[in-house]
RNA sequence: GCCCGGGUGGUGAAAUUGGUAGACACGCAGGACUUAAAAUCCUGUAACCCUAAAAGGUUGUGCGGGUUCAAGUCCCGCCCCGGGUACCA
């Protein structure tokens, strides 16, 4: 007797899951000659709180990916690993003084024992820690082949750094200018030299040179300070102006930091999406951050008072309104406005200057509407006409984007047209009525006017005609702008990988391989200095380890180990090199990459970039890490509130508490039942509740809710141990894929589970008799069970191939249902079903396996294959229907002519009814599908 | 503002190429079993009209229009929700 009890679950799943670990079935070889599947998760970061309901969702969809694929005869990679520094563990460590080191194995091995109940088949033996020296020693490694790397625009790739000085020695940067246009030798004004002049340089300005060309590089950028975390952040860490995590100000501030030159590789990254499948939406997020726009780069002379002359470079989207330009507009930040500013204007130049010092982030982002500017008093020219527009300085032009200047066309640019009325600028119209001459109009459609070699060609056609004509003159040029910028890689925190540099003469020079790993060195201080350093500083021993030699004492962020985990888990353990060449051919690409799509830039972009460069240097043989990627959904909690009484203790009532001046507070979702608070539960909730006062509706306390991001301070976490505790693993497995499509988020609930529980324990029914007892038949199945099992085959190996796990959960159902009705309990239908099934619910699978005598686990089976001869129908009932409505239903063989149902159907009985005996204007067969008759 | 994605019963949702809208499940209602409850099983369940009932009819996939024999699906315009991004020249 063996009921699909909550009893008999815990002990099937237990019983389970100590016999896959005990035997290792999940231990995958590199060494084999069977086709490679790789499917990987977003591996996690180990967070004290545990696991939620919403993280395994993906974990579950790529599980049953991992084992499909393994039944379908596959050598299936999965693995699993902890993405294991980071500033949570570190601000843990500032509080309760416990080692970061501590509390994340201590978080790892929660998610560990959480995530090994629930089923899934991980190859732990490949697990990665990044936090591990043996793992980020190899971090660090490829960190200093990008360091040895420059990227060569003419072959469109990396190379490596002595090639780079080769290059040098024999003809200078004449064929290779500096990536960034503003960067100069060092003590000079010159951006080119000659093979003579690199030889003559010093040593210490042949560094400084090469750092210029440096795949990271290190150099005085405007980085993003956050003074309450005492850190610099990456731009995308950076939400409206204030910190990611903890929502603090953010100001500029110029600091001696680490970048990745990822703009080199704009391009790259934008061709890779082409080839690469992943969703509409995160494609167009990574294109937009990337931002590329195509224009020119336009040289005006500039004037000052004194009439003389300077040259000013802007970028413009639309060389085609040359003729348009009023005005000249800077960056406040920009070099030449010291420079061309006149006497007269200077006082009002410094105090617009003093102004935009004062602006913070968030100010700037609050108020971008808000139009503010100075003169200059200098005048430029306009390189066609010779006419001279004065020039301005604003903060709505960025120091950082284009060349930092731009030229300014009211009559077709939102932002000039607001700034020109507002100084009260005249307003050229070379656009004819195009304009209103009330606001800007950014068309390319209209026909130019006013513009001299212009005038009359629409402007989407001029663009080429002006860049041309700028070519010739030698003032100007086609040129691509990227807003992405350069990736600020050096933290100010302690938990990461130290820079593997050493510093001599202020120059970093790179660690030889067999000193790797540097590892971080044991701290009791946790806390930065707050000038900007990391809190290695507090180690002045280790920082000054020998005379004029000197560490770095910042990390790298977060981004770096998780830049290329996906290719150590192809190797783990070797500790020659950071993944044997054979095991990384053999996997390749990553097949199924499954995780958030918060991480669509900075993640993905830094994989997408790491792998560029080592395939580039010639250690992989695939430049896009990720064949195809899938976003889950969010699963998000449904909170509930509290609303209190400003100042008091006492709580009102939902409905009432408009009637009072209150303050919501979040209350834990498992002391509310739908909307009503348990009281009781409530006051020993928390002491400072426990003489709360309640105004209620009638009897109850009604609480509000809101549906948000799942989190432990939400109080709205769902933990799926207690569903496992209830209804076993495989429920929850089915059940957290029966919620909805995969990639819509949805909020968590449980009225479905039970839908679920029932199903598994009907499916475990048609395996037993009525009294409990196992019994199938091996008699021969009927036509019919054997159209339902291949149905069903047919539609989970789509469904699965399609990452549609919603509508094979409903197939599963449908299947169960209709055996069920039939009564069938046949060997030759329940064991392929047995397989079909065990992607989804592998503990039920397994142990009905064993109940139909096989030894051997059900993983190495093969996933049955459905056979077409069984689905074969010889007649389908057809919808009649008359003017698109359907009025009836026939019956009639598949093969029978079109002719022939035609006059069948005109002949009946309904048909006649409706067309009242008149002919119909034309009649539509659609073989196996339907008929519809127009009156 | 701009760019993506989405809007279908009381609820989660399904509809693979334009071809029977609402599969599957929850919930609800009724019934069987039970002293009773739980569990389980059976039946019904888009809305409206008509009907004693059956049968039948009308409307219906955010709104308005269009293409088509046929539209949740394609086209045009609009509204709302979610995400990304934001003086990017």
């Amino acid at each position: 007797m063996a009921d699909y009890s909550k009893e008999e679950i815990k002990n099937i799943e237990k019983k389970w899951q100590d016999k896959w670990a005990r035997d290792g079935v999940y231990k995958v070889s590199n060494d084999t000659a069977k086709e490679k599947y790789y499917v990987l998760d977003m591996f996690p970061y180990p967070s004290g709180a545990g696991l939620h309901v919403g993280h395994p969702l993906g974990y579950i969809a790529s599980d049953i990916v991992s084992r499909f694929k393994r039944l379908k005869g596959y050598n299936v990679l999965h693995p699993m690993g902890f993405d294991a520094f980071g500033l949570p563990a570190e601000q843990y460590a500032i509080d309760h003084g416990i080692h970061p080191a501590t509390s994340t194995a201590q978080n790892i091995q929660t998610f560990k024992d959480q995530l090994s109940k629930i089923g899934f088949c991980y190859d732990w033996s490949r697990e990665v820690q990044t936090c591990d020296p043996k793992y980020y020693k190899w971090t660090q490694w490829i960190f200093l082949q990008i360091f040895d790397s420059w990227y060569n625009q003419k072959k469109e790739k990396a190379e490596r750094i002595a090639d780079l000085i080769h290059l040098f020695a024999k003809e200078g940067n004449a064929n290779h200018p500096f990536p960034n246009a503003k960067s100069l030798v060092p003590g000079s004004n010159k951006e080119v030299f000659t093979g003579g002049e690199w030889q003559s340089f010093d040593a210490k300005t042949q560094q400084e040179i090469l750092m210029q060309y440096r795949l990271a590089y290190l150099a005085y950028t405007d980085v993003n300070w956050c003074e309450a975390l005492g850190t610099v952040l990456a731009n995308d860490e950076v939400i409206n102006g204030v910190s990611y995590r903890g929502g603090f100000p953010v100001t500029k501030k110029q600091m001696r930091q680490w970048s990745l030159r990822i703009t080199e590789y704009a391009e790259r990254l934008l061709k890779g999406l082409e080839e690469v499948d992943f969703s509409d939406s995160m494609k167009e997020i990574q294109r937009n951050w990337i931002g590329k726009s195509v224009g020119a780069r336009i040289t005006f002379q500039v004037k000052d008072e004194k009439e003389r002359l300077y040259n000013l470079v802007v970028f413009t989207t639309r060389p085609d309104t040359i003729f348009g330009v009023d005005f000249m507009v800077l960056a406040p930040e920009h070099e030449l406005v010291k420079e061309i500013t006149s006497i007269a204007q200077r006082a009002e130049i410094e105090k617009y200057l003093a102004y935009v010092e004062s602006r913070s982030e968030i100010d700037r982002m609050a108020e971008v509407k808000k139009i503010t500017g100075a003169f200059t008093g200098a005048f430029a020219v306009n390189p066609f006409n010779g006419r001279e527009v004065p020039v301005w300085i604003s903060e709505y032009v960025l120091v950082g984007y284009g060349t930092g200047a731009i030229m300014a066309v009211p009559c077709g640019d939102e932002r000039d047209h607001k700034f020109a009325n507002h100084f009260g600028l005249p307003i050229t119209n070379i656009i004819g009525e195009y304009y209103n001459g009330q606001e800007a109009n950014p068309t390319k459609e209209a026909i130019l006017e006013n513009s001299d070699f212009l005038d009359g060609l629409v402007m989407h056609q001029a663009i080429d005609v002006v860049i041309d004509r700028l070519e010739e003159k030698g003032i100007g040029k086609r040129q691509v702008n990227y807003k992405m910028r350069d990736a600020g890689w050096s933290r100010q925190r302690y938990w990461g990988e130290p820079f593997p540099v050493v510093f001599t003469d202020d120059m970093p020079f790179a660690m030889e391989d067999h000193e790797l790993p540097l590892e971080l060195p044991e701290l009791t201080n946790f806390k930065s200095s707050g000038t900007g350093e990391g809190p290695l500083a507090n180690l002045p021993d280790w920082v000054h380890f020998a005379n004029n030699k000197r560490r770095d004492t910042n990390t790298m962020p977060t981004h770096a180990g998780a830049a290329w985990y996906f290719l150590r888990y192809t190797d783990p353990h070797n500790d020659q090199v950071f993944a044997d060449r054979k095991a990384l051919d053999y996997w390749g690409q990553v097949d199924v990459y499954i995780g958030g799509s918060e991480h669509a830039v900075a993640h993905l972009l830094y994989s997408r970039l790491w792998v560029k460069i080592l395939h580039d240097l010639g250690y992989l043989n695939f430049d896009e890490p990720f064949k195809k990627l899938i976003n889950q959904g969010k699963i998000t909690g449904d909170s509930r509130f509290v609303y209190r009484i400003r100042g008091t203790n006492t709580f009102v009532s939902a409905g009432l508490k408009d009637n009072y001046d209150t303050d919501p507070l979040h209350v834990d979702v498992s002391i509310v039942a739908g909307l009503d608070l348990n009281i009781q539960a409530f006051r020993k909730w928390k002491p400072d509740f426990a003489n709360a006062e309640f105004i209620l509706e009638g009897e109850k306390y009604i609480c509000g809710a809101a549906i948000e991001k799942m989190s432990k301070s939400y109080f709205n976490v769902v933990n799926p141990d207690e569903i496992i505790e209830n209804y076993g693993a495989d429920t929850l497995r089915m059940y957290e894929m029966f919620l909805g499509p995969l990639e819509l988020s949805k909020p968590w609930n449980t009225h479905g589970i039970d839908g679920v529980f029932k199903f598994l324990r009907r499916f475990w029914n048609l395996f037993h008799n009525a009294q409990g007892n196992f019994e199938v038949s091996d008699g021969k199945p009927t036509p019919e069970a054997l159209k339902v099992l291949h149905k069903t085959l047919k539609k989970i190996e789509y469904d699965i191939d399609h990452f549609s796990f919603n509508t094979s959960v409903s197939e599963f159902m449908i299947c169960s249902n209709e055996l069920n009705s039939m009564k069938c309990n046949k060997r030759a239908i329940l064991e392929p079903l047995v397989i079909a099934l065990s992607p989804f619910a592998p503990h039920i699978a397994e142990e009905l396996w064993e109940k139909l005598g096989h030894s051997d686990t059900i993983l190495n089976e093969a996933f049955p294959q459905y056979n077409e001869e069984y689905l074969r129908e010889d007649s389908f009932e057809y919808p009649i229907s008359i003017n698109g409505k359907v009025r009836a239903k026939m019956n009639f063989a598949l093969d029978m002519p079109k002719e022939d149902i035609e006059k069948l159907v005109l002949a009946s009985e309904i048909v006649i009814k409706w067309t009242e005996g008149k002919a119909p204007k034309k009649v539509i067969v659609v073989p196996g599908r339907i008929v519809n008759v127009v009156m």
